[in-house]
RNA sequence: GCGCCUGUAGCUCAGAUGGAUAGAGCAUUUGCCUUCGAAGCAAAGGGUCGGGGGUUCGAGUCCCUCCGGGCGCACCA
């Protein structure tokens, strides 16, 4: 990796801090920034600003003397200016280019031994994947992608509840509306698109009065474990969890384990935190208003000024457990807190040879495998659960757990609406009230709303329009590969390029745009940058060996150029970004650079004609902007999910 | 009522730790294809950063207050 930003910023710095202890006897650290102005030079310092008033002087003054008193003195900086009060620092353009090129490639980054984990997907597994599950894979897998760039270990988890209401619907549907038998089930679960069978069948139920009556019955079985109902919610949730596992296999999306609600059930993990909280007094038996009878945690544990009336049912009176309290169990055993564990069983391997987990109740045909226990938990969750979330860590804080409550990090999101011109693109009426708005949230209990492989299919086939149009004579199997590829690029970049705090209103129209700030504008940059590397060998002439061609005379000479110049550092920029972006839990950081990147090169690619080039080390220089920028883009690309196509 | 989030160009959004002239995309207008393919480049117009106070050398950013949006606050998951 390349950190000769971070270095020379670190070195200024540190020779700021030594010359401030020197002078004044000042034992501070030096703060840098990014000019806004790339005129102000690479790094300004508002040191000056600080010590005013210690110093009893103007920045001005201050600024002046310390330009003066470490002028020539730091390596791989060629001046240091004084304006408006701020020190201003200008690179040495042939030393930090040559620092890049010679700089040692090799990845320093140890790989840590304590694991984090991130947690997301999580759909419910009774019918097919909407749109909203696609931000939090999208979300979670690229944050997930991002840490391991940073050498981080990383498990990724899915949590699937195959027990819950929403299975227990479509089961009821089936059982009581379709009359099928378990073997019918089994047979439907063959047909290529059951999830989507399930959406319809899920959505029908949901209407029925009738619904809420066999929901309870179908319930109370598959709590039980047993009887054709609770065989029946597993033949159904088995199912649609392939089906989730494939389109989200589409957008390159993958797991490590699939723990399940029915193994937390059967392994009685909520037994053993019942202890655990009872015994630490987390929480306490009600006995008087509404709450008697549950075992309730109080408001104040986490929430300020609480009131009675805050208090959190964790067992209800008849004495089962409700969601959150399973959370916390769950999460306990996330940090490998709860003295018990799962077993496990193959589910599939991906076609990498990467291995993906499923939870099982009994060591029959175990393999062992090594899951849980992290240092640090991310759960990609909505917005919507925070207050469930803060619960969750209320109850680890409240068993003594504080590090691991302050460690248990609620990733969330606000949720994908619809703009009302897509909810009428899609045949779904609106009252004259929602078509003011600037989005329409749409349910997916009525079934409405976008279907995650519908709209892939859809972002796929307009891809493909662009790609036939340009591309004709390439075979049928590559410009589905790349249709696919710039599909998957313009979602997964869409979904990205907003912050988390952001409702993104989706728009099909603009999603399917490949204008303007998009994911396939990225693309196209990295594919030009490509291109003309290919060119050079069609040309005969094979890419030189830069280190030999290129020094940091030939470097001066071509920086002296100010766009190139603001180009490199741009490019040279990505560590530092992405550390950034990993900080804050801010993946919509790295997919902005990636576009700030890209326009970069496009001008680049505009201004300079690379292999026209006449003057030689000119053009060497060039070449080798060309390639460092390619390299850098991949990386981030490949950090963002995705993949760079042939041709475009 | 309480809690969290949010208000920046016509629209959709960036603006980490307070810093120099507040930035992109879309839309509008106007130029640029003699192939490293225009899914591109260049240019123009467009802003009281919701209002008002405060903190300080300096506030889109921090604090208070008011106004406007969104989401939560179940013995549902």
């Amino acid at each position: 990796m390349n950190i000769v930003f971070h270095t020379l910023e670190g070195s200024i710095s540190r020779a700021l801090s030594d010359y401030l202890q020197a002078q004044f006897q000042l034992d501070m650290p030096v703060a840098t920034e990014q000019p806004k102005q790339s005129d102000f030079g690479e790094l300004a310092l508002p040191v000056a600003f600080q010590l005013a008033r210690q110093l009893k002087k103007a920045p001005k003054a201050i600024a002046e003397q310390l330009a003066a008193g470490l002028a020539g003195k730091i390596d791989g900086v060629a001046a240091l200016e004084v304006a408006n009060g701020y020190l201003n620092v200008r690179f040495d353009r042939g030393y930090y280019a040559n620092q890049i090129l010679t700089g040692n490639d090799q990845d320093t980054q140890e790989f840590s031994t304590r694991k984090t984990i991130v947690e997301h997907t999580n759909i419910n597994p009774n019918k097919a994947a909407h749109i909203g599950h696609l931000r939090n894979a999208i979300l979670g897998d690229t944050f997930v992608r991002m840490m391991k760039a940073m050498g981080t270990r990383v498990e990724v988890q899915n949590y699937i509840d195959n027990t819950g209401v929403q299975v227990a619907d479509v089961v009821a549907a089936f059982h009581f509306l379709e009359k099928k038998t378990a073997d019918e089930v089994r047979a439907l679960t063959l047909q290529p698109r059951f999830d989507y069978l399930c959406w319809d069948l899920y959505a029908k139920i949901s209407q029925l009065e009738d619904g809420k009556v066999w929901r309870g019955e179908t319930i109370h079985e598959i709590e039980a474990g047993h009887g054709p109902l609770s065989e029946m919610g597993h033949i159904v949730a088995d199912a649609i969890v392939e089906c989730h596992l494939n389109t989200m296999l589409r957008l390159g999306v993958q797991y490590d384990v699939l723990p399940r609600e029915s193994e937390i059930l059967h392994l009685q993990f909520w037994a053993s935190c019942f202890e655990q909280l009872k015994e630490r007094k987390a929480i306490y038996l009600e006995t008087e208003g509404k709450n008697s009878g549950c075992w309730v945690m109080p408001g104040s544990a986490f929430r300020e000024n609480a009131g009675e009336e805050d208090s959190k049912v964790i067992v209800r009176s008849n004495g089962t457990v409700t969601y959150v309290g399973k959370d916390i169990a769950y999460q306990l055993w996330k940090f490998g807190l709860l003295g018990k564990d799962f077993y496990y069983r193959k589910l599939r391997t991906y076609a990498d040879g990467h291995p993906c987990f499923v939870s099982q109740a009994s060591p029959d045909g175990a393999t062992p495998a090594d899951f849980g226990n992290g240092v640090a938990v991310f759960n990609v969750i909505d917005s919507r659960q925070s207050y469930l979330q803060d619960v969750v860590a209320a109850g680890l804080r409240a068993l003594g757990y504080n590090d691991q409550a302050a460690r248990s990090i609620h990733f969330s999101y606000e949720m994908v609406a619809l703009t009302p011109r897509t909810c009428v693109d899609l045949g779904i009426e609106l009252s004259e009230e929602d078509k003011a708005r600037p989005y329409v949230e749409v349910s997916g209990r009525k079934g409405l709303g976008v279907k995650a492989d519908d709209l892939i299919d859809q972002l796929i086939a307009r891809a493909r329009v662009e790609v036939d149009s340009r591309h004709e004579s390439k075979p049928e199997a590559s410009r589905h590969l790349v249709a696919h590829q710039i599909a998957i690029c313009a979602l997964r970049y869409f979904m990205l390029k907003f912050t988390r705090t952001t409702v993104i209103a989706f728009d099909l129209q603009e999603a399917l745009s490949f204008e303007g700030e998009t994911g396939p504008y990225v693309q196209y940059a990295a594919v030009r940058a490509q291109n003309i590397l290919r060119k050079t060998a069609e040309r005969g002439l094979p890419l030189p060996n830069f280190k030999a061609v290129c020094n940091a005379g030939t470097f001066a000479a071509a920086f002296a150029n100010e766009d190139l110049w603001q180009l490199l550092l741009d490019i040279s920029r990505l560590d530092s970004i992405l550390a950034a972006a990993v900080e804050n839990g801010e993946p919509a950081a790295l997919a902005k650079y990636a576009y700030q990147l890209a326009q970069g090169f496009s001008r680049f690619y505009h201004d300079f004609r690379v292999l026209d080039e006449p003057d030689e080390d000119r053009r060497n220089v060039l070449l080798w902007m060309t390639q460092y920028f390619a390299t850098q883009l991949e990386r981030t690309l490949s950090t963002l999910g995705i993949a760079v196509p042939e041709y475009m």
